[in-house]
DNA sequence: TGTACATCAGTGAACGCGCGTTCACTGATGTAC
DNA sequence: TGTACATCAGTGAACGCGCGTTCACTGATGTAC
């Protein structure tokens, strides 16, 4: 409340920020497991006992950088697909479908940029290390930004999520399959908390989509596709444009 | 040449047995990084400096693990795809699709036996640890037995492996989606490769399958799917579906 | 405005730990004649 | 069959390293009256 303690909270706060990005500096470097609270208190000119007042242990901090490391993928893959929205229009609305491509693109050049970032979330998970249940709402938020996008491609739909129209000569038999019980139940849960309205059928096929995105990414950057389809820009816009039809979003 | 001498040798390859056997009981405990040569060494009643005789140094023990477990991987999956023709005939042969299935499940079924294993492989990799060359054959036993799958249901096609005939009411327009320049070299080099005689389509529909299936299972593994689809079984199987169907292979 | 007190950041030493790797050595196993 | 020599597995001590975390402390900043 006062100014002078906003003073000592500023530094405070500061400093936390500071010990923070020094961190994210040595994930960045060499992985998780190169992130030492000694050397982030080296490189601050502290006391590697002084970044306890600030962290209660490593474990914290690692939560913080994993934190913001799926804040910072879902701020960039929500700006490109909004963006796209007003790239195109000049008075019209980007598609679906090229809001998807923008969307993908941009969680893939945020993981080229960041790879160890990248391993950080959605690499294998350190042993001993648990996630805390904070770390769920950043982690969804691209899982609700697809779930967006096909809530909006299906917002002039008929109601009744079950089954799409036959569509003859399609892929798969001519419908889109019927799901597996157990995965019905799922992309109901799914359906109802992030794109309500949407044929399940539609949910399971962007369920697909999503491991997708995530499964190219990381056999890129971990090296799988050396050999085969490296580099990979053009074989990752040609699944995004596969995935988009298998799911499938209005060209 | 000598029965003394094989005596000492033999005794010699035991102990690299049991030292790989040891390490890999230690990384499938607790991954890669609780991979500890003095744990090793204590756990087989030797002193750590006299594995320096077997391995020189622990990152040729890693390799040597690394090798085990994607050849470890390829022999379930080989078996599978091998043992779905003889479950099926007592005289007939299942179809491609059948045992693709098959190698789909025994992948994932390998791996969530071995997680730790697994993250090996497919995760993110060890910082400041460089894959060497050897791992580059066992690395590749799971591509090479889907483009035989592939080659095996063209064999019968007429050459030419431009383009498909035009399907009327398929996804993405009717006819299979011409190939961006940069992936048609690479398909290719793919199908020259593991699967000649198959349609560069196809070659880079199954590279989408291929990273669908490690996507998935990692996604599994490593615990993305939790609050969707979770467990993922009935969600595995559907996929394995839809990427059947986007090859496609024959039903 | 000034003094007594409380809060808090940062210090420095220490605890207890484990690691990979090297090296000179002992003693057993195997070889050659 | 027996002796001299070479090979090699395994020992034990040491090097040099870094880590996370605790704790009693000093001294500066802020608060209350």
């Amino acid at each position: 409340m006062k100014a002078t303690q906003n003073a000592r909270e500023r530094a405070r706060a500061q400093l936390t920020r500071e010990i923070k990005e020094e961190a994210r500096r040595q994930v960045a470097a060499g992985g998780a497991q190169q992130l030492s609270l000694r050397a982030v208190a080296r490189e601050l000119g502290m006391v590697s006992s002084a970044l306890y007042r600030y962290y209660p242990s490593r474990d914290e901090l690692l939560t913080a950088l994993i934190i913001d490391a799926y804040d910072s993928l879902g701020a960039a893959a929500e700006a490109a697909v909004a963006g796209a929205g007003v790239a195109v229009a000049e008075g019209g609305t980007a598609s679906v479908r090229e809001r998807w491509r923008a969307g993908c693109r941009a969680v893939r050049d945020w993981a080229k940029a960041r790879p160890h970032e990248y391993a950080l979330i959605y690499g294998s998970p350190v042993p001993g290390y648990e996630a805390p249940p904070q770390t769920v709402a950043p982690a969804s938020r691209i899982p609700v930004l697809i779930g967006g996008l096909l809530a909006e491609a299906w917002k002039d739909q008929p109601a009744g999520n079950q089954a799409e129209p036959d569509r003859p000569g399609g892929r798969g038999g001519g419908v889109l399959a019927a799901l597996p019980g157990r995965l019905a139940e799922q992309a109901e849960i799914v359906a109802a908390a992030i794109a309500p309205g949407v044929p399940l059928p539609v949910i399971a096929n962007a369920l697909i989509a999503w491991t997708q995105l995530f499964g190219m990414i990381s056999f890129e950057l971990f090296g799988q596709l050396v050999g085969s389809a490296d580099p990979a820009d053009d074989f990752f816009d040609y699944a995004v444009e596969q995935m988009a039809d298998l799911i499938p979003l209005p060209a």
